[in-house]
DNA sequence: GATGAATGAGCCTTCATTCAT
DNA sequence: GATGAATGAAGGCTCATTCAT
């Protein structure tokens, strides 16, 4: 994907195609909210990041509403499409399956400040609009049941004999839990530390198949 | 502690002890952050839930910035007055100590669907505002340490070999994320259950201490 | 009725009564309309014709919607009080009734050019907002069964053959339309010019009852 | 006259002369200001009912303010021929020629509900623009010259003694008065019963030529 | 203490207008 | 000729804050 112009450019070009436009919109969206959080979000705020006036942001998306909603669709497709790639690339055991997805999670072109940041703006509001709940993580009901299908087959393959639903969800909450540190804590631990607080877990849940480090 | 009068009382007694008037607000407070979110908490609607005007707010906290700054720092006492209780009569071995905590995190009055809310919002809200950061779960350097001593003498006592600093973030987060969970689902499963999952993760990793169901 | 402060005080006092407040601002509205027409009345130009901030009139009539919506009440209410007080005192004839009927439309406190310009401004928009048009002139019902009636009694009492709801609209046309022409014109003529064209017309259709001039 | 293609057509030709697409935009304003009204008369709204681009319509009128002056122009010129037309063809008789101009005033092709509502949402505003209260009814010299004209007349040849100026205006505001019942009521009568109304002046005020029912 | 009128900064949104294609 | 992206002024509205009562 070329990266869009935003804010690096002085005078991004006039005329973008209506998809890149969208696009860059969205990024400086994302970016916005990393910086001010959800609340103070202004529609300017964005355009100011974007290099462009605020009437072009409405123009391509009629609404504050709809440019946030919009917003979090493409971090969910984006999330999405992260997993679903490093799913279809490990291959057919559930180990190799386990590995990759929590790997992907720690993707660094996932794992930005940025988009967590604004993933965490979304989760703070989500509680109190039905429109953005459906679509925060934890309801992601295709993920869930994939990775559900993992841990269960952990336990015919392997031996184990952990509850698939509640381990599955042990380890989607592992993995958000610590994605709460990286956007919360003042001085947050490295990247590299978060996916190893992980992996203790799976080492713990599946002893012989996740003994070393990461 | 006793309960402030809130909106369960049609007319509260004009004149109220002023420490008893700061705690409805701040009652009031939680329960409007946990309805409309951060964003949305205004204090006309803050004072409507408490059953006054508006103006009076001001009056007790000056700004709203400081309303929502002390509604923090009441929700961090709390919590640290219900683990440090819980501990306290823990006696002193670890594993119970760490029974204690646990268990203490899903206390029915703590682990309230409004305190719940009221800490998610200002999570979403943390992240681009110092000022809360500070107050915020992880950041309770007092509780960390408290944990990892925990984890350490699990190790010397009963012999374990785990991480203190990654263990017991990994217990933490496994918490928090369970936490999250109970907000962020459009239809969360119980609170015991949530419980049961955090269990699942202390038997995997302290084996000969967290065998049996919670 | 005491007149409000208006923009004739340059510091009106702080405080006002909730009524005066909002008539003040009402008749505001209604100049404010007169000189700039519907389409340019802002909430700041009646704030400032009115010598107050724009938030009050919101404080007030929580919409500008709201706002228009009770002036046109006001200006119907005003109008009606007009011509009820005016038949009250009127008499029992009939013909009596029709000269107290017109002599109060020409009334000085009502058929001002302000007034009739708000009227106008409102006629203007009534046509694509049904909620003003029920409140305009002409769907006025209380007031053309009335003057239907005087009309049908002058037929009675008097030997003249119109049809009723013919004529009574006929004689209530006729004042409609010198109003407009008042507000209309570039240079209008005399309110007595106008009051005297409607006398013209009431005296073919009642030769013997509306001779003089008026 | 040509009609233009207006909203009718999916797909006008790409390619219109210049007067038939400054028509075509004159008719969808008029039509537009019949729906909306003067103050949500917006220029996408008149280039959507035309089924063109908003920049045509800058690029025909290169402003709004003139789209609209030319709109009221095309009105105006309009009226003129239409009553023109009648005139000429009404022979020299006093009696006949106002006849045909009332019967004018109400032919089908003049006395539409859209061209009224454009009409009326003009009124609405001329009174605040000196631009449009020239070219407003009651201020077209050459009409009102012409029909006292004509009423002078009446009283020279036929023996009538009205004034004329103060006659020829409460015809002319007969007729407006009707049609801004038809405007603003929310059930108007029929067009003939309007008409008969005017008639019922006439025959009043000239009892020997104005007998018969429309 | 308590109320609520009053203010004004700042937001979202509309829309006329410009201009590159 | 024609389109539609882009701009920016201005409007309605929300809301924290001030202040007279």
């Amino acid at each position: 994907m070329t990266e869009p112009a935003l804010q690096t450019d002085p005078r991004p070009p006039r005329t973008l195609s209506k998809d890149a436009r969208r696009t860059q919109l969205i990024e400086a969206t994302i970016s916005t909210m990393a910086e001010f959080g959800y609340s103070r979000t202004t529609l300017t705020a964005v355009a100011r990041r974007a290099g462009l006036s605020h009437g072009l942001v409405l123009f391509h998306f009629h609404t504050k509403e709809n440019l946030l909603s919009e917003t979090l669709d493409h971090l969910s497709a984006e999330y999405r499409a992260n997993w679903q790639a490093a799913l279809a690339s490990a291959g057919d055991r559930p180990e190799a399956q386990l590995e990759a997805l929590v790997r992907a999670d720690f993707n660094l072109s996932i794992c930005t400040r940025d988009r967590l940041a604004a993933w965490c703006a979304f989760w703070g509001e989500s509680q109190s609009r039905p429109i953005y709940q459906a679509r925060c993580g934890s309801n992601d009901d295709h993920y869930n049941q994939m990775l559900e299908g993992i841990c269960a087959r952990m336990n015919t393959v392997h031996g184990y004999a952990h509850d698939p639903a509640r381990v599955s969800r042990l380890i989607r909450i592992s993995i958000e839990g610590v994605w709460l540190d990286l956007m919360t804590m003042a001085t947050p631990y490295p990247t590299q530390e978060a996916m190893a607080t992980v992996w203790l877990g799976l080492s713990a849940l599946y002893p012989r198949h996740f003994q070393t480090r990461p």
